[in-house]
DNA sequence: ATCTTGTATCCGGATATGCATATATATAGA
DNA sequence: TCTATATATATGCATATCCGGATACAAGAT
C-alpha cells in the first residue's frame, strides 16, 4: 500500500493541491505560469512539481526552454481521486483566484514568451 | 481547502489506512479488535482513531465499556475517496492479513468479551 | 558566452510518528 | 459503596519527515 500512502502524502499539502487544481482547470502549464498564478517562488513550484511527478500524478514534457506539466490521465486510483477533487473544489475562492491570475498571465504573455499555445479547457 | 488537506493528511499514513480498510471491510469494531487485527499497541490505535475522528472520517459509539468505531457514510469528498480506496486496495496482502486476524479474533471472542454482536458485512 | 528557465541542495522551524506511561471511564463483584 | 479489572484517552519524549525560502547549479536558446 506504499503507492497509496505516497499518493495521499503528495495530496496533503495546500500548495500542491493548488498546483493540481490549476493544471486540472487550465491544461498544460509551464513553471513560470504556475509561480505567477499561485504567487510562489520558482524554487517552491519546482520542488512541488518534482514531488507530484514522483507520485505519478503529473508528468512533464519539454518544449525547448520550457517544461510543460500536465495531470496524468489513466485509470488508477490517483486519477479517480483527482476527478473527485476537481469536482468538490471547483467553488473554492483560492482556486478561483489562482485560475483568474493564470488566465490573465497566459493571455498577456501570449505569443511573446512561451512557444506553445496554451490549452484553455472548457 | 483546509478540509481537503486535513483529509489527505489523515489518509497519508499506513497505520490509518489499515484501520480504515479494516472498518470498511468489517463494519463496527472496538479498539481491542483493531489492535489485535493490526498487531499494534493500544495507544497507537487510540491515537490514530482520534485523528481519524477529528478528520471526520470515522465516529465512535459507546456500548458500555467498549467504544465502537465505524466509517462515516455521507456524500462528501471524504466518502467518495474512501469508496475508491476500498475498491483499489481490496487485493492487497496486508489488508487480507488484517482482515483474517480480525475475523479470527472476533469469532473466538464471540459472546465472551464485547457485548455487541459484530457486523460482518457481505 | 550570456540570458532565461528549471532543478538540486542547504538550513531552520514546524509537524508527525511510535512507544511508554499516566490518567480517566465503565463494568462486575464483594 | 468500595475495589479490582478492563477499556479508552491524554501526555511526554526521542526521532524522523516535511515545509518554505534562499542559494547554487544545470540545461536550453540565441
Amino acid at each position: 500500500m506504499q503507492n497509496e500512502i505516497q499518493l495521499f502524502k503528495a495530496l496533503s499539502d495546500g500548495t500542491r493541491l493548488r498546483i493540481l487544481l490549476l493544471l486540472l482547470n487550465n491544461g498544460d502549464l509551464c513553471v513560470c505560469d504556475i509561480m505567477e498564478s499561485l504567487q510562489i517562488p520558482q524554487s517552491t513550484a519546482s520542488r512541488h512539481l518534482a514531488l507530484l511527478r514522483s507520485a505519478g500524478l503529473v508528468d512533464g514534457e519539454r518544449h525547448g526552454t520550457w517544461m510543460y506539466y500536465r495531470v496524468i490521465e489513466n485509470q488508477t486510483f490517483g486519477s479517480a481521486v483527482l476527478a473527485s477533487l476537481k469536482h468538490y473544489c471547483s467553488k473554492l475562492e483560492t482556486v478561483a483566484d489562482d485560475n483568474r491570475r493564470c488566465k490573465q498571465f497566459c493571455s498577456q504573455k501570449n505569443g511573446t514568451l512561451c512557444p506553445k499555445t496554451h490549452n484553455q479547457e472548457e
